[in-house]
RNA sequence: GCCGAAGUGGUGAAAUGGUAGACACGUCAGACUUAAAAUCUGAUAUCCGCAAGGAUGUGAGGGUUCGAGUCCCUCCUUCGGCACCA
């Protein structure tokens, strides 16, 4: 037997420092495939640039592209964490396995290096972000580098750096110039710990998506991207992309396209209309007062209208409702509040005059802000209308009677199906059919309804008052206009003259150097803008600028944007489902229809993976100390184990605890592989011949035949455990020989531990190079195909059900596959099923070629 | 409340409608060792049985089928998302 041991210490330092220097996989994004050895690189080509025709019949890529993304990462000070290990893994593993097939494969990494944690920790520390964020990303460069993914480190980027924002701030430009930039004025989230405006999507029930903290109303001036301008399409693109339909799903719902019908109420005595939108319109019969939400009531100036005697007390309830956290106001609130304006309305199919009221349990955010009260249909309606003591009209009944008295005697509202009622000509219609189509035809008929669609999407604020993010390219003349910074400004910088103090203002307003740049290039009196982008714009389009990163004139030039985009499979973690996403694929299309790009849709197929919990079950988290750290686990054990670990835990996307103890048994496997084969090298060399088992030949290529179908559908657990089964067929043969002789020719020797490859890079390098004797690296060889004849076995083992239920099996010459009769009978004749069909008639034979045999009898 | 995903041994899990539990961990027993660790060998769904063997078994209950973890219906539970959405 080998002394060799499996020294994964030694073994994988070595080959992680030969790779840097051999420049494994750098720059793949410019390099021209069939051009090999010239150095005419996409790059230098850039002169004759828009034509794409001539660039593309020139080109003739005879490799197919494979665009990798992972995930942007903030580069966190913790470092790496073990599910990022994960994710990084899995695309890594088919980095290397598209890569050996031929493929021209592009995997680069960046940094979402603005942001707040940083700037927090500058706050309490004093230690610039921009150091900070440094500091981070050699920790993370080196971690990742020890773990061997084969990233192009070529074109590795970091959104805080200038020639990176300088593109941020550009885009920003190109939508400000379509009128897609736009400065509003209303009330917006507002996080009293982060001292900053929050987007509606870093709210979490009412509190800060990052610190906690409940958040609160302020009215402030801000910047929004009309990401709305695309709500359609933002819904339509889904149909094109490969995404988990969870996924899908969710953007459906958050962008909340809803039909209805806005219905048109008139102020009594006045000319002032109150349009109510619903999708229960069969019910209109049945309103006996309209509300509205105070913002609604505020901008629709209507106080006016509001007899002297109401004003104090709608003002006040007006006031009150501003003062309360989205929480209170939404989620925390178990009790309607309201304030009875005075006024009436008529409602338009039955001229009645109901009561207006304000109550903020109406969202200005929902339909047009007014809702009809029909207390009899809506549980909401009903508690407010007992609360205020207001008339119920009930205008559906039920064929259960009970519950048509409990709605006629208000102990609780029915929103069921049923027949109309109390609703003039449409009595005795089915409510959910006739009734309510033939009232919304005859409601568009008579002028006072239309269809209208509306949309839970809203404009994406993108203000923050905060130091740590691309200043946002605009500034202010004296009298307060607003002007956008000119391009050849760009980028423009952050200044560096800040005190990092959370005051509400920001940081930006304190900044000597800020102030007297731009009076020295715009004038005297003229201001900038004080506020950064959210960090959501910079990741947003980082996915474009990886193919031209080191680009001085463009973002990236239209030749690597044609060549690469889309991605071809970007692995995400889901709880970037909702924002990121929606952000990218609004930028995709807007330099779509700018003339940049041709796509619709920037990431073709996209997986999530699952979250690594602590051995405890639970999430990892310092506060509940189950945090794994991945640096012991490679000191102890090795990267090549780690990745393996990850891989065989599970299906890539569920979630997962760890297992300690379970990291010792890849350890054991890639130890024994380790052993077996360097025994087996040791054996070649010395000469001795090989004749290796047909049985484990077989086992070889079956194996070759499942890893080369699970990876491209990400099944790494599988293909690790058909290695596994591989080795201890393998281990066995080896027992029936002499341990001296090996028990695979080098071919196959080779083939294994290039399948092995993707998943242990460094083990495998290690072993590639003793049986290849130092030839080129592993990775850069062409990935093996396996033998369609050596997947077939010469004798089959036929199962026998009786019934459905096993009773005996067979074994069967290839040669009688398809002689259905023949085993058939055979079959019949087993002792073993003989005495099941004892005094019954067989009624049925399923015979399923070399597989089972099933007697239904009775 | 609405939408989605998932329920399989002690654990992580596997299974194009065709032998449920591959592979691995753990556990038990054995080998090696003064001993321990490491390593190796074997057993390991549950129940009955010395065994041969039999019965049961993929959250529950129905259904389709020669045959269901897988397909259909009705529930239950857990997790994730949305939520006073009119």
């Amino acid at each position: 037997m080998s002394t060799q041991i499996y020294d994964h210490k030694t073994i994988e330092e070595k080959w992680m420092k030969s790779w840097e220097e051999q420049q494994l996989f750098q720059d793949e994004v410019h390099k021209n495939p069939q051009q090999s050895g010239s150095s005419g690189s996409a790059r230098s080509a850039r002169d004759d640039s828009a034509d794409l025709k001539t660039v593309s019949a020139e080109s003739k890529p005879t490799k197919e592209k494979m665009y990798l993304l992972f995930a942007f990462a903030y580069p966190s000070g913790a470092g790496l964490h073990v599910g990022h290990v994960e994710s990084k893994t899995a695309l890594d593993i088919l980095a290397r396995y598209h890569r050996m097939n031929g493929k021209q494969v592009f995997f680069p990494v960046g940094w979402d290096a603005f942001g707040l944690p940083a700037e927090n920790y500058a706050v309490k520390t004093g230690v610039h972000p921009a150091i900070t964020t440094k500091n981070a990303i050699d920790t993370f460069r080196g971690q990742i580098k020890r773990i061997g993914i084969s990233y192009d480190w070529a074109n590795e980027l970091a959104t805080n750096h200038p020639e990176y924002y300088k593109w941020t701030q550009w885009i920003f430009l190109q939508l400000h110039k379509k009128g897609l930039a736009y400065r509003g004025d209303g009330m917006v989230n507002w996080c009293p710990s982060c001292q900053t405006v929050l987007a509606n999507e870093q709210v979490v029930n009412g509190h800060c998506e990052r610190c906690g903290s409940e958040v609160i109303q302020k009215q402030m001036e801000q910047w929004f991207f009309k990401i709305t301008e695309y709500k359609d399409e933002l819904i339509s693109g889904l149909d094109e992309v490969d995404w988990p339909h969870a996924t899908k799903l969710q953007q459906l719902n958050w962008i909340g396209k809803s039909k209805g019908l806005a219905i048109d109420f008139m102020m009594q005595g006045s000319e002032t209309k109150l349009t109510v939108w619903t999708k229960f319109w069969e019910t209109v019969f049945g309103t006996t007062f309209v509300v509205i939400a105070p913002e609604q009531f505020r901008d629709m100036n209507l106080m006016d209208q509001v007899a002297e005697s109401h004003r104090h007390t709608v003002q006040t309830y007006i006031d009150q409702s501003f003062k309360k956290t989205e929480e209170e106001r939404k989620i925390g609130e178990k009790e309607k509040t309201g304030v009875d304006t005075g006024l009436k309305v008529i409602n338009p199919v039955n001229g009645s005059a109901v009561p207006l009221y304000i109550a903020d349990y109406v969202l200005m955010n929902v339909g047009t802000g007014v809702v009809m009260g029909v207390p009899a249909h809506d549980d909401r309606d009903f508690e407010f209308a007992t609360k205020f003591k207001l008339p119920i009209i009930q205008v559906v009944s039920y064929e259960d009677k009970t519950i048509d008295r409990k709605v006629a005697e208000a102990e609780m509202s029915f929103e069921g199906p049923g027949k109309l009622m109390n609703s003039g000509n449409f009595d005795g219609l089915d409510a959910w059919h006739d009734g309510k189509q033939k009232m919304a035809e005859w409601m568009i008929k008579q002028g006072f309804a239309n269809w209208q669609t509306t949309y839970k999407l809203r404009d994406w604020l993108i203000s923050r008052q905060r130091y740590w993010g691309a200043p946002i390219p605009i500034v202010y003349d004296p009298s307060g206009a607003a002007h956008p910074v000119k391009e050849e400004h760009l980028p423009w910088l952050l200044p560096t003259d800040v005190e990092f103090k959370p005051t509400g203002e920001s940081p930006l307003t304190y900044s000597k150097e800020f102030k007297e740049r731009v009076e020295k290039l715009y004038g005297k009196g003229w201001r900038p803008e004080y506020d950064t982008m959210d960090t959501f714009v910079d990741s947003s389009w980082y996915f474009m600028r990886y193919l031209d990163a080191r680009d001085k004139n463009e973002f990236a030039t239209r030749e690597q944007l044609e060549k690469w985009l889309p991605t071809d499979l970007y692995m995400i973690g889901p709880e970037h489902i909702v924002l990121h996403l929606l952000y990218a694929r609004f930028f995709t299309k807007f330099l779509r229809d700018e003339g940049y790009l041709s796509i619709n849709e920037p990431f073709k197929k996209m997986r999530h993976q699952g979250m690594i919990m602590g051995p405890d079950g639970k999430k990892m988290s310092k506060s509940k100390g189950n945090v794994i750290n991945p640096d012991e686990v490679i000191e102890k054990y090795g990267a090549d184990t780690l990745r393996v670990y990850e891989m065989f835990m599970g299906p890539i996307e569920a979630d997962k605890p760890w297992s300690t103890s379970s990291v010792v048994g890849i350890y054991r496997f890639l130890m024994r592989i380790h052993q077996l084969v360097t025994t087996n090298i040791e054996a070649l060399q010395s000469g001795v011949a090989t004749s290796p088992a047909p049985e484990l030949m077989r086992k070889l290529h079956l194996t070759m035949k499942k890893i080369n179908d699970d990876i491209p559908a990400l099944k790494f657990n599988t293909a690790i455990a058909a290695m596994m089964e591989l080795l201890n067929v393998w281990e066995q043969a080896g027992k029936h020989q002499n341990t001296v002789a090996p028990t695979l020719d080098v071919d196959s020797l080779t083939s294994f531990i290039q399948v092995l490859s993707p998943f242990a890079p460094f083990l495998a390098e290690e072993l590639y190079q003793q049986v290849k004797s130092g030839q080129q690296s592993v990775h850069l060889s062409q990935w093996p195909s396996f033998d369609e004849k050596m997947l077939v076995a010469d004798q089959l083992v036929v199962v026998i059900q009786v019934n459905g239920k096993l009773r005996a099996e067979v074994t069967i010459p290839l040669s009688d596959k398809d002689e259905k009769q023949k085993v058939i009978e055979l079959a019949k004749s087993q002792d073993k099923v003989k005495p099941w069909l004892q005094d019954k008639t067989i009624v049925k034979e399923i015979y399923i070629p070399g597989k089972l045999v099933n007697l239904a009898v009775s």
